[in-house]
DNA sequence: TTTTGTATTGTAAGCGCTTACAGAATCATT
DNA sequence: AATGATTCTGTAAGCGCTTACAATACAAAA
């Protein structure tokens, strides 16, 4: 079934029938109501490929995600989907896994689809962006990147400013009157190297009255069980910990809790990004929230802007805020 | 850059440039070199819309959820995501919200791109499926539904045994010596009528030694504390409760927990779908688990099958397991 | 009535690819 | 050298649509 099964039925040309599906050129009445009567008993669906055979566009974004079942990357993809759906685009989702080779088959896939534009959530692309075969794939359509930096002229990013989200949280326990601070750094992602030098950065600015040091230990709630218990087994003072991610601040409040600590009256303790941990976790964590719906929707009106025609090369920078709860 | 292009300075037609492409025909050697040669200087990309436009199929297939956000639905969206990756195509997602507007705008945009197949993830279409609009719809494509049951021929479906779900719970617990059973009905779903139906028939097996009843109550966290204390408070005889939601059961838990009453030794608490709820609440719950992932693999080889030409109408049942926690 | 302008409709090209078919080239066989 | 079989390559049609342009119809103005 398709455009002239309608014009034959019709007694009509092709042309006029694009012209009343599209509502598109001039069509008398009596014609229309033709189309349109058969139209409706045929239940033709006109056929978006060869629409896009014409146009170029499938009306199609690619959204490039890490693992969907990360509830921050899933707020944002559900954000982007949402946005796009609303103006008539339907989002590809891909799980990239973080991998270089998934990435670039992702990338080879949707560039082939000719999708009308592709947010890359995540961020391998700080890595592997500037290799040849993947800049190739990335200038066939508007990019933008969520949390990292692309120098290419059509592409525009979101920047996570971590040090400043890390500062936030030596300003709030130092306004607390916090002296002893410790960062527990537990990834090694250019995003956790940030966190920590901000905290430090924070701590310097506070002067001598404040003392911040770092205590490494693995990502996952125990092994910020286990930062905690290394603290106070060590006799080191401290009366607040900032930690890299919720996931370790939950250990760590936890290591606290059970060696008799009290929180945030002895030890102040912050997590990072207000996850669905910093909400579960009691006492509920302060945290770092850089909004991730927030940031999706400043890439989604990128996107549309280069989409547009306009250029790309813009960089925003999104500020966390802090998340008070009851650990601080 | 199109074919004619890469023909044209290979010095060749663009039947031969396709058959070096598509790895299909006989081609010589030296020409294939000489093709091949082209084709990675140049950056080449082949238009998936114009093959599309061929093959009448643009190696894609829709996966209609209602908020990827859940992490229910994120599990299965991955799963299918990467399945159908492995195997070539890439995936649509579609977040419904679980309206029939937004489905139909959704399933109408799907078919239009003339997807291989629809996953719908959700139970709308136990309700909407049968109307006549959204059936057109349906036929144009292959249809896998993830709980719940359609019937037209291109369709199949995987169907939770949310009865025998139910029936779990209460062999379990009495099983532990539980006598007094309670389920916390907390949603109006087909799905929660369903267990709740499966708790009373269990309890009924067991004859007169085990007694069941049924309290109603909002789905939230809170729903569930609030429950525990109407039990309490109304001074009813009861060591186990079954709860329709891990929400539910988590504020179950907690509403228990402040009133000093010891779990699972004084009363056993059971939840439902093995959430993070479940895995984060503590002591950890004992809960249903439909097995998300397993559940989306069936639903992958369903649609499969039918993608490849065979009928559709099938019905699997899936049995959901026992989640052992510390709650029972 | 003829002319001119406008509203309506149709014709045909072309989007970039695959593929059936035909034709050319090569090779082995007689 | 001629024939047939085989391998290789090119031509052209067609996928379903949009759209530029041509053609027609019709109404108003001269």
């Amino acid at each position: 079934m398709n455009i002239y099964d309608i014009a034959k039925e019709a007694g009509v040309s092709i042309a006029t029938v694009s012209r009343v599906i599209n509502n598109k050129g001039t069509v008398s009445d009596a014609t229309r109501a033709k189309v349109e009567a058969v139209l409706s008993r045929s239940g033709y669906t006109p056929s978006a490929i060869a629409r896009g055979m014409v146009s170029k566009s499938m009306r199609t974004v690619a959204v490039l995600t890490v693992d969907i079942r990360v509830p921050h990357y899933a707020q944002q993809a559900y954000t982007i989907e949402q946005a796009f759906s609303h103006r008539g685009y339907e989002v590809i989702l891909c799980n990239t896994g973080g991998g270089k080779e998934a990435t670039v088959r992702y990338l080879r896939a949707v560039t082939e689809k000719q999708v009308d534009g592709i947010i890359l959530v995540g961020s391998v692309f700080n890595r592997i962006g500037r290799e040849p075969e993947v800049e190739a794939l990335l200038r066939q359509a508007p990019v933008v990147l969520a949390n990292g930096r692309l120098d290419i002229p059509n592409a525009s990013s979101v920047l996570l400013d971590d040090e400043s989200g890390a500062a936030l949280a030596v300003d709030h326990v130092t306004a607390l009157g916090k002296r002893n601070l410790w960062y527990v750094k537990d990834l090694n992602t250019a995003s956790a190297l940030a966190k920590r030098d901000g905290f430090i950065k924070a701590c310097e600015r506070c002067g001598d009255r404040v003392r911040g040091r770092v205590i490494e230990t693995e990502f996952s709630i125990e092994g910020g069980r286990h930062a905690a218990k290394e603290l106070l087994r060590s006799c080191r003072s401290f009366d607040a910990i900032i930690c890299g991610e919720d996931e370790t601040a939950v250990g760590v409040v936890k290591g606290l809790l059970s060696a008799g600590v009290r929180i945030p009256q002895d030890v102040a303790v912050t997590g990072y990004n207000n996850s669905i941990f910093a909400s579960m976790c009691e006492p509920r964590l302060t945290s770092i929230d850089n909004k991730p719906e927030q940031v999706a929707l400043m890439c989604v009106q990128l996107l549309e802007r280069m989409m547009d025609g306009e250029p790309g090369g813009i960089v925003e920078v999104f500020k966390p805020e802090l998340a008070q709860g009851w650990t601080t």
